[in-house]
RNA sequence: GUCCCCAUCGUCUAGAGGCCUAGGACACCUCCCUUUCACGGAGGCGACCGGGGUUCGAAUCCCCGUGGGGACGCCA
């Protein structure tokens, strides 16, 4: 090797990119290719390109578009180049597809849809896996089908008929499938639009990238799109390939089970740094580290520690993850999620009680969002209490204890520990257990018998609401 | 049907031939902390799909089986 060519191989700059199709929005799967692609990219100082396949006119929509960008952004895998639109290449596209037809790789077919349906159904009758029988494949010495002048003709790739195509998957490790598998697929369609497997090719070569980081549905892609690649005179790049993501009940995820778009992730009360950090650790290790952050995660990212087995998705994990990343979140940030969760509800945030105490109180009590807005919604407003609760707890033979602690508080100063003085006071004199006194409290201020430290929900709550709130019970 | 891929506790995983009487995390159970509910702390339960090889030695390598998944579109 040249020492110049090895400064050009060490120069290489790794690109990988993700390229959703936008026909729904994005789901959790996809989520991690993307993070896994944006993560290698970031560990190898390279860019991350984010590639739009919407050449399926008829299931590609605007609305779709929008759902996957809304997705990333709201995960922070920020692209480095695009969004490239492939409905916007199309000249790219029907460059090389003149290339492939003037190098004799590419040929014209006119099988009619019906003509490959009834080919397809008899290969499958017979046990054979359904190809392209070849009948408009030009041969040496071969005399083609007298073409149809009212078809309008698909072009086809001419696969080579011997040999294996191999590679080192860098997931999987090395796949090999021999060309008599594959059949000469349509690259593009009767109206000239060019289809998947090529524009991927094209675009993955014209767009430099170096690593192609996909779901696994796509193994048998790749043989085809390395045979095109080979015609095309390009490098091939490399390739790994990510096993899926089962539902929580180790069911494949789809439209109509289970399979939900990352945003609904934020609509259920997610952090986005809890979604993300769990999404690393499904398929991916790094010995027996399980919470760190995005930073971390890529210097730490590689191919090899990903298995290649299909992972079962865990909501009681991501929940834990949830719960601490719900303790360490800014205090700022929660505090402005929360209040708009709680204004979806016509809950109104004041200025007091601090939300932020109020946060800091309750927020490693909560494993999500939603949960906590609720939890701390009686800050602001009067709650229902528990029919149940008052019953057990606010019992007439306590009534005269809460009316006398009610007069001691109206006069003291208004700190946790004043508070708690007062009610170890009522407990001492009239010889209860505290729990006596700090369950009706809690009912009567809280609507419900379960919350943090008694003394600490008055102190925040604020003198006057709290001798309000106890008035209610005690007329 | 054909081809391809996969296989460690219930789940996510560690494990690159001896460090493995298989480690960690979630969940579960017990106890501790405690002013209720949580949080937290300490323990516990719990797995190498089966069968053959290779080797002094296999969760790790090979083969077969079984089970699961994926692909076979003028979808991506």
């Amino acid at each position: 090797m040249h020492c110049f060519q090895f400064l050009a191989f060490i120069m290489t700059t790794v690109r990988t990119r993700f390229a959703p199709s936008p026909t729904g929005f994005l789901h959790i799967g996809g989520a991690r290719t993307a993070l896994f692609s944006w993560a290698y990219a970031k560990k190898h100082g390279g860019q991350f390109i984010l590639r739009v396949e919407d050449t399926d006119v008829e299931r590609s929509t605007p609305e779709a578009v929008q759902a996957i960008l809304d997705g990333m952004t709201w995960l922070g895998l920020a692209h480095d180049e695009g969004p490239f639109y492939q409905m916007q290449r199309m000249e790219h596209y029907k460059k090389h597809l003149q290339t492939l037809l003037a190098s004799g790789h590419a040929y014209h077919c006119y099988s009619s849809k019906a003509e490959l349906d009834a080919l397809r159904e008899q290969q499958m009758q017979a046990g054979l896996k359904p190809k392209y029988d070849g009948k408009w494949r030009p041969e040496d010495g071969k005399v083609l089908p007298e073409i149809l002048a009212n078809v309008k003709p698909v072009i086809r790739f001419k696969n080579p008929k011997e040999g294996v195509v191999a590679w080192h998957d860098m997931v999987k490790g090395d796949i090999e499938i021999a060309n008599t598998e594959l059949d000469d697929l349509i690259i593009a369609r009767g109206d000239g639009t060019p289809t998947y497997n090529f524009c991927v090719v094209v675009d993955d070569w014209e767009m430099g990238i170096t690593q192609v980081i996909r779901g696994d549905d796509h193994v048998n892609n790749t043989p085809r799109q390395i045979n095109l690649f080979k015609a095309l005179g390009a490098d091939v790049p490399q390739y790994a390939h990510l096993s899926m993501i089962l539902g929580d009940d180790g069911q494949k995820l789809s439209k109509r089970h289970g399979a939900v778009s990352v945003m609904q992730y934020h609509e259920e009360g997610y952090l986005p740094e809890a979604v993300l950090n769990y999404l690393a650790r499904l398929g991916w290790s790094h010995g027996d580290d399980e919470i760190f952050d995005m930073v971390q995660f890529c210097q730490w990212f590689d191919l090899d520690h990903i298995t290649p087995s299909a992972a079962q998705f865990n909501t009681e994990k991501l929940n834990w993850l949830n719960a601490h990343y719900l303790k360490t979140a800014d205090l700022t940030v929660l505090a402005s999620d929360i209040t708009e969760r709680l204004a979806k509800q016509n809950v109104t945030v004041l200025a007091e009680p601090s939300m932020m105490s109020v946060l800091e109180l309750y927020r490693e009590r909560a494993n999500n969002l939603n949960q906590l807005a609720a939890d701390i919604a009686y800050f602001y407003q009067v709650p229902v209490a528990n029919a149940a609760d008052v019953e057990k707890h606010i019992t007439d033979d306590i009534k005269p204890v809460l009316q006398a602690l009610y007069v001691t508080l109206s006069k003291i100063e208004w700190t946790a520990e004043q508070i708690h003085e007062a009610i170890n006071a009522a407990v001492k004199e009239n010889e209860l257990k505290f729990p006596k006194v700090a369950m009706p409290l809690r009912v009567m201020l809280a609507g419900i018998a379960q919350s943090p430290s008694i003394d600490q929900v008055m102190a925040i709550l604020g003198k006057e609401e709290v001798i309000t709130r106890m008035n209610a019970y005690l007329q």
